[in-house]
DNA sequence: AATGAATGAGACTTCATTCAT
DNA sequence: CATGAATGAAGTCTCATTCAT
């Protein structure tokens, strides 16, 4: 069992994205120069929110750490908000794909929840602070934490098929509530272990799969 | 049992606070006038961070709100971190009561579950954006995030203490471990119900506590 | 006659002023030290847009000119439209003073026509190229060119009871349009004037005086 | 005689155009294709600036609206100023032509300001915003405005030419002086009503009528 | 010739903090 | 002590212009 919980990054397939938000880009980019230079904004925007946090992040910076001019930055993102909207559906898409991946065929519970737990952690071991940044409320367009937003919604519907799929026969609650608050606890735990720095300690993991196994197994 | 899972805000009780910190306060305020300019600058304060975020979060706006004028808050706060620090500390001891009332007496474990998850969200209910405002690292002082912390020690002993007593005799897993992933399992769900403005609603208190005891039984 | 038309700046009496907007302000200044902050950014803003135009207005220069710090300008004027529409709203009013003034009595079509240009000349005098940037369409808050704006109301309205007054008993043109025709005509002529910085030549107030009376005594 | 104040578009011949002035062309569009870009470019500038005032006029957005590629408007007008400067050419060979056009031929005063004023209406409807803006000092190579420019002399040589014929044997004041008033009053007359959007009004057209010719007619 | 990505000076605006009254 | 006017560094964003492809 010991073998599961490795948490090592290789294991975790981050691979199949969900194509890239529009709506707050100003202009697509066409040629491959300009993909290069959308890429590596994004690229360097993600690294210094997450390691910065709000206070470090302001566009100049982003700007500089991409190698590139501001301008080039407003090219493509019409506002400071809208690159924090890219970064945001980024990485939602991320969590999501892997939530689906560990439940997508017919596995038994505890492997799905050992692929998770380490998909998730590798998720956020890339941008260790990243997540806990998003959730702050101010400089949110409210995709995220609108609860009719297209992506939480997906994101719980998501978490409430497997929950169904692995609680068959279990009542008392409905499905809905205990995949909220599954992905809820899972949410604190990482983000928490990423702010403290702990989140590659093999004890995080282990205390991780502890805890959603016995909720998903209680009564 | 339903008697159990009321969460009614009567039963929370706050008052228990430990002395207000003194390091971030540029001067004592002797005074009850002194006092109460104080109280009344941390409470718009800690409104203003709770309601807006850091985005609307300015020491001129926050003076406004509490009526006085920008340079008296400057008399009683050196800086704006100083200010964010009083916030931070009193919401802490607020939780860090929580805790310890809860698990004072050795109560079975389902009264213990009730009361802490009850008063936590309580406690939380009073300015719902708060904590997760307070958990970004932008204009932290390191004083929360640092694990030497005293408040986070504190806060963590007092954790790792009942989860000693309630997983009497269980092994495989540190108590320090279980208490640190229970404390942040707790947070996600708490902070992220706030978020969603789900935090009275009851499926959240029994689910939260379904949560807690069953990692606390489990093995 | 001809010492009608002296257009000597001494004549014109520009004190009676119309209190100044408070729309446009954030923030009413209310110690005598911020009166004169006020006054020295309208006075250096209202300058530099004159003798610049809009390609030399910009807040920084505004400032500096006013001899205050771009903050102060940005304390009580919230945008630099607001400062633009700050000055737009005095002038206007000087406008509508001069012509309230010159038609106030019921003395004989000769003098009031000798008045009114003589005092028009003498306000545009001041800033010359003022009125004309006022007119641009682009960074106006649709003060002056929205026909139901008040100051415009208000302007017509006193041309039209100044034209009835002097065109009793003609037909065949209703008194709004000539008042409106008036007043357009005098401001192509002043501005032109400004602009070509002719304004003082007696020729520009003589033959503005033959056109306003031989329109109005037409027909 | 209302027939005579018809102001019908269609009456005005605008095809009578000056060569264009090369001095602004960075390359002389030899081939028609060339030629067509050119046209397209400056139409999308003028509709621009007319519209949006100089607010919304900005070569990226006229190369957009023209269809071509900011890199080949670059290749026609070497600078953004070199563009306005072409707009306002054609615009002042617009009024010119039609100035000459109306007092050509020696017929009456009523015939002559029935044209001059029907025609210059259907020059300014075209792009009613346009004259105004134009007239704004700010991006101007200061060819409209020196005295001593080639465009305004012609112009006001063509308004003295016809005002001498029609104001024969009066005096007391300089066929020059009464010119320039003259055409000023247009001015304000029509790009006042332009503003508000009531250039195409009768009244607006009968009205100026009657300041022309009492003005010409008076003394 | 044409394209459009890239540049960066410069303009607008905010807000933590100071200090004269 | 209290006030609030003043400051200016720093951040957001625009747009005229260039140049590699």
């Amino acid at each position: 069992m010991s073998k599961v919980f490795t948490f090592s990054l290789q294991g975790a397939d981050l691979s199949t994205r969900i194509p890239k938000a529009k709506a707050a880009m100003r202009k697509e980019p066409s040629q491959s120069r300009s993909k290069a230079t959308v890429e590596a904004i994004i690229e360097a925007a993600t690294r210094i929110l997450s390691v910065e946090g709000w206070a470090g992040f302001n566009t100049n910076k982003v700007a500089e750490a991409a190698g590139v001019s501001i301008g080039s930055l407003y090219q493509y993102f019409p506002s400071k908000l809208s690159l924090v909207e890219a970064i945001r559906r980024r990485h939602i898409e991320d969590c999501l794909g892997v939530m689906k991946r560990a439940g997508k065929s017919g596995r038994p519970l505890a492997q799905f929840v050992a692929d998770l737990v380490r998909d998730l952690i590798a998720v956020h071991s890339l941008h260790p602070g990243l997540h806990r940044v998003l959730l702050d409320d101010a400089p949110s367009a409210d995709a995220f934490r609108d609860p009719h937003d297209a992506f939480e919604v997906d994101y719980l519907a998501s978490y409430t098929a497997v929950v169904r799929h692995y609680r068959q026969g279990k009542t008392g609650s409905s499905d809905e509530a205990v995949a909220m608050t599954l992905s809820d606890a899972i949410d604190g735990v990482i983000h928490n272990a990423a702010r403290r720095g702990t989140l590659q300690n093999p004890e995080v993991g282990a205390e991780l799969v502890r805890l959603v196994t016995s909720y998903l197994a209680a009564e």
